[in-house]
DNA sequence: TTAATAGTTTATATATTTCGCAACTATTAT
DNA sequence: ATAATAGTTGCGAAATATATAAACTATTAA
């Protein structure tokens, strides 16, 4: 992997990250984890106005982590990769013992040392 | 898993994303990786102002991605945790296998479909 | 105590994200 | 063709993130 190819992956992996910082986006990531959704169906869960829903799907269109079909009406969307689910599966993992650490020591989670 | 603490969870979760949604944050990283370095080892090496890398550093360890300690006029870093650089390397696997697909395809990754 | 080195913080200008709203497109049924 | 439903897009305002420069703190050595 020669140098420009490295700036490339830091740049592309950065959108990735991009794309799923944001609650609501990670909250679409998790229901598509359970399977294939309509816009719809995902509207009713997570009670957002449809052209904000729209949005913060075609982010992640776009990053491709997740992809879509057309049936009559409605958009089909999922994810795209396993791996990606993957991921975030383990960071909340590492975000789960924070809090039970954080439990531990009687304290909420903080912003960490200024 | 309380409705609170879900909401809480994915909060968090974003939070820690947008620490790494930042190229010159995932070279930190990346860097750290190999193992603990002083600041100014990685000021060396990413060829960044001072000031702008102690920023950076600082969004990291408000996240406790990395963790600190002194030695006299040094203060080294390192990863606070293993699991949040597996979920990284998952990522960079799943670029490049996208990359490799791009490059198949003949096509560079472009920006997915609007 | 002064200087030198390593690192952090604050202020500020600029760029990027996010959301709500209105307008738009696509498919199906009447 | 018209209406109804499902979804997307463009626009503008408010909030956040970024890089730079200047001022600041902490440790060590002379």
């Amino acid at each position: 992997m020669d140098k420009a190819m490295e700036e490339k992956m830091f740049q592309m992996h950065a959108e990735v990250c991009k794309s799923m910082a944001n609650p609501t986006r990670l909250k679409i990531i998790n229901l598509l984890g359970e399977g294939e959704k309509s816009v719809e169906e995902l509207r009713k869960r997570l009670k957002l106005p449809k052209a904000n829903l729209s949005q913060h799907l075609s982010i992640l269109r776009q990053r491709r982590i997740v992809v879509t079909r057309r049936k009559g009406l409605n958009i089909y969307y999922k994810c795209a990769n396993q791996k990606m689910l993957k991921a975030c599966e383990i960071l909340r993992e590492v975000l789960m013992e924070q809090l039970a650490e954080g439990a531990r020591l009687g304290k909420w989670i903080d912003k960490g040392e200024k």
